[in-house]
RNA sequence: UCCUCAGUAGCUCAAUGGCAGAGCAUUCGGCUGUUAACCGAAGGGUUGUAGGUUCGAGUCCUACCUGAGGAGCCA
C-alpha cells in the first residue's frame, strides 16, 4: 500500500501515490468521469476518476458512494490549478470501509439548513468545513493562552468544579446533589485562585464555568470556559496590561498557525491584524461621556446615566469607537462584585476593568483588584447579603498575610467568536449548552 | 422572566379563506473537467398540538408546545 498521509500533507507527495483514510465530502460526475471529493479532518481535496483509467469495480464503488461513507482511498497527487487546494487525486484505488445506505441518507446536505436541525445534529454538523475550522482555531487560542501564561511563570491550579456556597449568589447557579449537602457548579474559580495565589504568586485556571442565567443571546451560554490569573502583589494597572499582552499574543498565535482556516471561514484578516498595545484605556467617567454623545448623535437609543452597569447596546457602542479591544475602568463600586477593591481616590469606584472586543463583540474580559483588607471585605459580604460560615476560608486569605492582588477572568467562547468573526458563540465549542439545549 | 417573529415533504421555503407546490436530498436515466455541476423522470404530506369561527381553514380566533431574534443578567 502507498504512504499513508493527510489532505494537508498531500503537497509534499506531488507526483506520488498516496492513500488517505476519510470520508465521503461530495460526489459530482460528468458522465463517464467522476469527481468524488474526500475529506479527512484535515481538509477537503477532489478525486477524478475516468472510467477507462480504473477497474470496473473501482469505477462502480465511486460512482455509487454515498456523502460521509467511510472510505480508504489510493491515488496518485498531482497539482492542478483548477483545484481550490492546489492538489487533485488521481484514484487508482478504493476500499470502502462502511458505507451510508440510500435509505437513511446523511442529513446535512450540502444545502443550507437552519439553526435549529444544525443544533439537532451538532454531532454531525461538525465534520462541515467551517466548523472544523472553527473548532482548529478554538484549539489554538487554547493552546496560546496556556503558552502565554507558562511562558510568564505562571502555575495552574485547577479550581474545584463542586462548589459549596456561590462566588455572586445563587440566583444563576446549577444545584447538585451531594450526599446530603446542597452543593453547585462553579460559576468562577477566581475565589479558590486566590488562595493558591497566596501560595504560589502567579497562577491561573482553565476550566468549565456553569451558569444557570435564562439569558438567550448570541452571547451566553450555560457552560463556557474560561481562563483567569490571579496574581498576587498586582494592582489595577498591572492587570491592564497584562490583559492587553495576552489578548496581542492570542490573536497574533491564530495569524500565525490559523490563518487559512480564518481566511477560509471568510474573517476580514485586516481587522485582528491591527491588534497591537497598548489598548485604548478610558474611565467609566468618559464612558459615560462617549455614550452620551452617542445619544444625542441619535446612535443609542436611551439616554445613559451615570452611576449605571453598561448593557449590551452600550458595550457595543463603546468598542465600535476604537479598531482595537478597549479597556473601560474603575466603573461604581455598587454595579460591581463584592470583592473589589475601592478606589483610594475616589472609594465610590471599584479598581476594575472590563475589556470590550471590537466589531460589536461586546465583554471578552472583566477582572479586577480584589479587596485586601479583612474588615472591609466582611463589610461587603453583609451588605451584599451573602453568608459569612460559607466564606470563612475566603476570609482567612485576608488574616494571613494579606496582599494586594488582582485577576480577571476571560470567556473562551466570546474569545473565539470574535477572533472568528462569528454570529454566535453557538458554534465555538463542540456541543453548546445553553438555554434549552442539552442535546446531543 | 418579558417583547417580537416563525412552525407546510428528510432539508430550505412557496401557496388571495376555495385542487398541497418548488428547489435540494433519495431512486432511475443522460453527459469525459465538474466546482453547492447540469439535463430528464419517479417516489415522498395527519400543514407543531388541542379546541373554535366558516358551506369550506395551511391561511382567521383562543390556549398550549417548540424554535429563532432581542431585552435584562453576565464572560
Amino acid at each position: 500500500m502507498s504512504p499513508i498521509t493527510t489532505i494537508t500533507e498531500i503537497g509534499k507527495h506531488e507526483g506520488r501515490s498516496v492513500t488517505l483514510r476519510g470520508w465521503l465530502y461530495n460526489l459530482r460526475e460528468s458522465g463517464k468521469l467522476l469527481f468524488p471529493q474526500f475529506r479527512d479532518g484535515s481538509g477537503v481535496i477532489q478525486g477524478v476518476v475516468p472510467k477507462n483509467a480504473v477497474t470496473p469495480e473501482t469505477f462502480e464503488a465511486v460512482k455509487t458512494l454515498t456523502q460521509e461513507s467511510s472510505v480508504i482511498v489510493e491515488g496518485k497527487v498531482r497539482a492542478d490549478k483548477r483545484a481550490p487546494g492546489g492538489y487533485e487525486l488521481d484514484v487508482t484505488n478504493v476500499r470502502v470501509v462502511q458505507r451510508v445506505p440510500e435509505s437513511d441518507p446523511y442529513p446535512i446536505t450540502p444545502k443550507e439548513h437552519g439553526t435549529e436541525f444544525l443544533m439537532e445534529h451538532r454531532h454531525l454538523w461538525v465534520r462541515s468545513q467551517r466548523q472544523a475550522s472553527i473548532l482548529r482555531v478554538r484549539a489554538e487560542i487554547v493552546k496560546a493562552v496556556r503558552d502565554f501564561f507558562d511562558q510568564r511563570g505562571f502555575t495552574l491550579t485547577d479550581p474545584p468544579i463542586l462548589t459549596p456556597a456561590a462566588c455572586e449568589g445563587t440566583s444563576t447557579l446549577f444545584p447538585v446533589d451531594y450526599f446530603e449537602e446542597q452543593a453547585y457548579l462553579t460559576q468562577s474559580g477566581q475565589l479558590y485562585i486566590e488562595a493558591t495565589a497566596m501560595a504560589l504568586g502567579k497562577v491561573y485556571s482553565f476550566g468549565p464555568t456553569f451558569r444557570a442565567e435564562k439569558s438567550k443571546t448570541r452571547r451566553h451560554l450555560t457552560e463556557f470556559w474560561m481562563v483567569e490569573p490571579e496574581i498576587a502583589y498586582a494592582e489595577l494597572n498591572d492587570l491592564m496590561e497584562l490583559a492587553e499582552h495576552f489578548i496581542s499574543f492570542v490573536v497574533k498565535r491564530c495569524l500565525e498557525h490559523r490563518r487559512a482556516d480564518l481566511q477560509a471561514m471568510g474573517r476580514d484578516i485586516s481587522k485582528l491584524e491591527k491588534i497591537d498595545v497598548p489598548f485604548p484605556r478610558i474611565g467609566y467617567d468618559e464612558a459615560v461621556k462617549m455614550l452620551q454623545e452617542g445619544h444625542a448623535k441619535g446612535l443609542l437609543e436611551a439616554k445613559f446615566e451615570w452611576g449605571g452597569d453598561f448593557g449590551s447596546p452600550d458595550e457595543t457602542y463603546l468598542s465600535g469607537q476604537f479598531d482595537r479591544p478597549v479597556m473601560v475602568h474603575r466603573y461604581p463600586a455598587k454595579v460591581k462584585a463584592f470583592y473589589m477593591e475601592p478606589d483610594p481616590q475616589r472609594p465610590e469606584l471599584a479598581l476594575c476593568v472590563d475589556v470590550l472586543a471590537p466589531e460589536g463583540y461586546g465583554e471578552i474580559i472583566g477582572g479586577s483588584q480584589r479587596t485586601a483588607s479583612y474588615g472591609l471585605l466582611l463589610q461587603r459580604i453583609h451588605e451584599h447579603h451573602l453568608p459569612e460560615e460559607a466564606f470563612k476560608w475566603y476570609l482567612d486569605l485576608r488574616k494571613y498575610g494579606s496582599v494586594p492582588h488582582s485577576g480577571f477572568g476571560m470567556g473562551i467562547e466570546r474569545a473565539v467568536a470574535w477572533i472568528c468573526g462569528l454570529e454566535h458563540v453557538r458554534e465555538t465549542i463542540p456541543f453548546a449548552r445553553m438555554l434549552h439545549r442539552l442535546y446531543p
